[in-house]
DNA sequence: GCATTGCACTAATGAAGGTGGAGTGCATCA
DNA sequence: TGATGCACTCCACCTTCATTAGTGCAATGC
């Protein structure tokens, strides 16, 4: 439908001319609609390159707000992240042509960290109802921090080499931290 | 002596006139040395004004490799940070001051940060030394970048409220780090 | 003999100005 | 009610220029 059509437009367009290199009339002219309506499906031209981030799913959140899935916290937010990453079902060359295209431009990484940023702040919001008082605002921006940092490190490792899905990239770079704090 | 010198009155100088208000000159007329001489001291304008960061300590590195002090892997990376925050001995009112500029000047916000992110390095480097098969390079990267990721966190902590000192924050940044590893 | 310094050079940065296009609000239309 | 046209503001990027940061090298002085 649009979204999809808005997407594979504005990315067959950045890989020919860069990211710079075109409009959003020219994005909005490839998908048929008009340039004010492209905004109504995207919130800027980085999201339209790198396709709508998915919305964190509502039920698994209330979930681990009430202590699940396992109530063991690390394997939750690792459940819950990994959901949350692997929620995005796209073809295998999909995700080739989105790493190139992350790889070619430094704003599109930049707007990849910045998205996840947010799912890391609603993170931390939920550990903190979760968790009550063990957390403490300073413990809840670690917390974020490092779940956000952890996310830099699968982004760097799966634009280096897809051959690991961004995913479980996250899953083994969070084992990594843990084993720091064994 | 001189790079105390050198420091108090580059501090002076971005104090009254701002980062982008006096030249390196000044500070050498200021200091007693040629503007040349300046550099033999420290690295560049950012560093005069932070002063010149500190050294790792060679023999608590050493120890580090060794497996020591404690054996366990978090509180050694715990007790190096922490030995190596505190190893800059500066008066309550110098790190006010130091807070202050921080704050007022992104540049040097990023310049403490860049200092860190060596450390950090260096750390993962002595962690894959330390702890051999067992940390990867992923995992190296993963240690590296939450240690400096919680600097980051303690540094915010600091210049927003300075009752609490950075290497403190950093202890209990890391800590909160830990619980989320539960 | 080594640290300081002067000098000349390159590289980087900030300021200022301009411009195209991103992003947004609002009214109209189908 | 969603799509669209239109007008507007804001912003990122580019260019130009001047200043200064940073650096290498040779000379000097203690």
């Amino acid at each position: 439908m649009t979204a999809a059509r808005i997407t594979r437009c504005a990315q067959d367009l950045a890989e020919e001319r860069g990211l710079d290199g075109f409009t959003m009339h020219d994005v909005a002219d490839c998908a048929g609609v008009s340039r004010r309506t492209l905004f109504n499906y995207v919130s800027g031209k980085l999201d339209a390159v790198l396709g709508v981030p998915p919305a964190p799913d509502p039920s698994r959140l209330i979930e681990f707000r009430a202590g699940g899935p396992t109530g063991r916290l690390a394997d939750d937010v690792k459940a819950t992240i990994g959901a949350f990453l692997d929620s995005k079902d796209l073809a295998p060359e999909d995700w080739e042509r989105v790493r190139r295209l992350i790889a070619a431009d430094a704003r599109l990484h930049k707007a990849m960290h910045e998205n996840f940023a947010k799912v890391a702040a609603f993170l931390a919001d939920a550990i903190l109802e979760r968790e009550g008082a063990r957390f403490d605002p300073l413990r809840a921006r670690a917390a974020a921090t490092v779940t956000l940092s952890l996310f830099d490190v699968a982004l760097d490792a799966f634009v280096a080499d897809p051959s690991t899905s961004l995913a479980a990239y996250f899953m083994a770079a969070f084992d990594g931290a843990a084993a720091l704090f064994d």
